[in-house]
DNA sequence: CAGTATCCCCTACGATACTG
DNA sequence: CAGTATCGTAGGGGATACTG
């Protein structure tokens, strides 16, 4: 089985960890234990809900942990877990390589667009 | 500006290239150029429409191209761009954790279900 | 503080049919 | 063969309000 191909399984569990919010949120809580309005100051467009949401997901994928640190005043942390920190690698090198590549990207799209519009022109 | 950071333009940039199905055409074209009825083959769950669109995308974007081998005979080729190709480095690893981590992550789910469970039951 | 609960929208995706 | 066009649905996500 070539490790070139991706099997269902393993697009589940990369949709889990990589939806909308979750690269963000992985990045900062990398950086250290975070609590949840923490988390949203860090992240100001996600809406609680979102944040709640994917908090969960991650945790439940065992990326992520949280720890409730103080039952009577309500402070929960969130924090990488062991399995989260190996998710580490394959995070830098998709940031490493969006941030080399944005440029070639832009230029693709602009001209894709270009043409679009030319032959929108054409035939009218 | 740390690299553990995603920007907005990158995520952008990543949501496009990591959408449901780009993974897996991408996994399929680095094998070689392929016509558009045998991605179909190779990636069978998906529908003709998902897979049209998805292959736009990544032409935009400039990761596919789209070579028109006949006019006469709708023959038509798509493959990977160079810019297309230095993706292979992050998805490689992102499949890479994937297929070495599926064990973990059905662990950390089935635990995470399992105390759910009991959560439930123990306050009905 | 750390979340749920609700409502609502929007679009990604699927199924099906049609076409040059 | 290589796609569009159209219709329909599920759920991801936002805004807002509420709670232990």
């Amino acid at each position: 089985m070539p490790d070139a191909c991706l099997l269902g399984d393993q697009r589940d569990l990369i949709d889990q960890v990589l939806d909308k919010w979750s690269l963000s949120i992985l990045a900062v809580l990398l950086r250290g234990p975070h609590r949840f309005n923490e988390l949203r100051r860090e992240v100001p467009e996600i809406t609680q809900k979102s944040l709640a949401q994917t908090l969960k997901r991650l945790e439940r994928n065992g990326i992520v942990e949280r720890i409730v640190l103080d039952t009577r005043h309500f402070a929960v942390e969130y924090r990488m877990t062991a399995l989260g920190r190996s998710f580490e690698a394959p995070r830098q090198a998709l940031a490493q390589w969006a941030s080399d590549h944005l440029e070639d990207v832009n230029k693709a799209r602009a001209s894709y667009d270009a043409d679009d519009d030319a032959r929108a022109a054409a035939s009218p």
